[in-house]
DNA sequence: AATGAATGAGGGTTCATTCAT
DNA sequence: GATGAATGAACCCTCATTCAT
């Protein structure tokens, strides 16, 4: 199998956002190669083919979603600017993907009971990344004056729960709209920072 | 099977501990029943004798350590004193759930997965008055004016989440301790609430 | 275990009457020991005091039902009188019991693989008396000159099977009444007889 | 799986006629998929493959067999010729499959019992469909004058429900031979008849 | 006489995985 | 590369049966 093959690596990626949207509606355990499969209008049996087995695609599944939003957020670190600004639209990414992309984004947060030894490091390798983005930001905010605080690694985690648990009990037609959610949190978690 | 023997409702609360254990190690959908029963030096025929089904006896499980968790804050409220300092035992007692019951108290997983209506509906009720102890001490400090908020109800789902995404991360081997987690943990949240 | 007891023949039949009216619902293989105990407010293990297995409590069933009907027909048949006139009695009440009892009398109808070796040898010796009572009429008509069949044994089964599978098609609101019913199978069976 | 593969549907006929002997032996409950699966030297799990579940494939025996009765009946009728004698050999070929297939075929157990809301429908249609058949024949008669009957409905129903009877009462080794029941029973049927 | 409790053998079903073609 | 087909282990659940009390 020559996996450098091109043609390989777009059905690769087929297969993966198809079991994106599976583990979006089902969860880890939920979803079925069967219906991942199904979805792609292919048979469980070529699965195997591409992906050594469900553990390993479910793997690829949360580093490719992972991924993905890391890379929109450092492109907002990298764009610069002031940095309570710069927050502002980091928060402002992250809620909009735990509302919007509500299951995509749990990937993150599911339980990593269904990796192996390496995928569990290479996993904790990603989201430490994500999260340290969060570290950056909050770093310039302490080398800027504009930040104070005991314990940062602390802080990214309180700020990072806060707002993972918003699709807990966000509504769309809910008291609060997206943006004024948004404008409250900011507030909140610069009192955390300041 | 009399509900009202003492025997069995001992028994009972014995399954339910040993599920707990195995659902705290595996999670809901991990914990079998042959491994519950196995526990208990039973075969698991003999958990159907108290439990209509796994989702009935998952159910209970959530069910009773969240109850648990819900009368002791509901004694260490009603015990009063300095409203920071009935924070503080508030906010140690419930990270001490995150950690220690990790999966069985979990409220970042999606009950509705699990669950059938009615149970789901149950849990919802009970995971709702649960996180209205945190509403009434924050009320209490808005009326002494330790405390002042912008939003006082998602201030609390700021600090549940917040906390609830502690068993996330939180390892027995990390760098802080439990105790040194509540401490800081308590700092920031005081910010959020000044 | 007396089983000359009255007191145990009583709850032996008290037994029997539930068992039966589960039967009804649920058919042999769904009867469970749990529901007929249930029905009596006892509990399964109490039924092995009175029957040895549900084999045994399934044979006595069937038994007890088909006595009845069958202590039925003997009174129509000592009664006597005019040949066609006790057959068109038979005929009424044997309809009666396929529509009003339908479940019950199933029981007659159901399959012989629930009973072992002499319980099914007692049984058949019973279903064979019941029949033989038709047996008994049509010979009378055939002595009286009434009735002529090549070969009365199976004109006997015929007739059975055809009013047996009235409760296949019958309705309360259907086209015929019961009375209608038994007029028409009367007249048919006459012509099958003459 | 590709229900227009000619090898799916040869093994789904394979199992078909290796449950319908299954269930010819234990009947419907009592049939398991284990036994059914041994009979073809598979593993329950591979029945899977073909039949959704226990209910579904036993619902196609009876179907199958039903619809297999059904064509041999609509052949007889098509033939055309006498009468009386496409009706001697529509009772004939009715017979032989309340004999030989048993509970396959079995129209006196009641389909509510193991069959779900639309397998239920559509087996009372097929029923429906092949009684009719025999309305068919007995309306030739009434025309040709061969047959006069009060109430043709009603001549039906007695008709089959005597023949289906005989699946009460056959014995392999019995009095008569399958032969002589066809013949005597003919005769009583032209009695009805005429 | 009765029961509470436990058992254990099965039955239906699901699903990741394998493999010849 | 892909698939149809089969597998087998695991799981949930039911229920007749047993037995000490």
């Amino acid at each position: 199998m020559k996996l450098s093959n091109k043609k390989t690596l777009l059905k690769k990626e087929q297969i993966l956002s198809a079991a994106i949207d599976i583990v979006k509606k089902r969860g880890f355990s939920g979803a079925t190669m069967e219906e991942i499969a199904a979805e792609l209008l292919m048979t469980k049996g070529s699965l195997y083919y591409y992906f050594k087995n469900k553990s390993d695609l479910m793997y690829q599944c949360h580093n490719f979603v992972l991924s993905q939003a890391t890379e929109e957020l450092e492109e907002i670190l990298a764009k610069g600017g002031p940095v309570k600004e710069v927050l502002r639209k980091m928060i402002e990414k992250h809620i909009h993907y735990a509302i919007e992309e509500k299951e995509t984004f749990n990937l993150i947060m599911e339980p990593k009971r269904y990796f192996n030894k390496e995928q569990l490091e290479l996993v904790l390798k990603l989201r430490n990344y994500y999260e340290g983005l969060f570290d950056e930001i909050i770093q310039r905010g302490l080398k800027s004056g504009d930040f104070h605080a005991e314990d940062p690694a602390i802080a990214r985690m309180i700020i990072l729960g806060a707002m993972n648990w918003i699709q807990q009990w966000y509504r769309v037609d809910g008291r609060l709209s997206k943006e004024e959610i948004v404008r409250i949190y900011y507030d909140y978690i610069i009192k955390i920072l300041e």
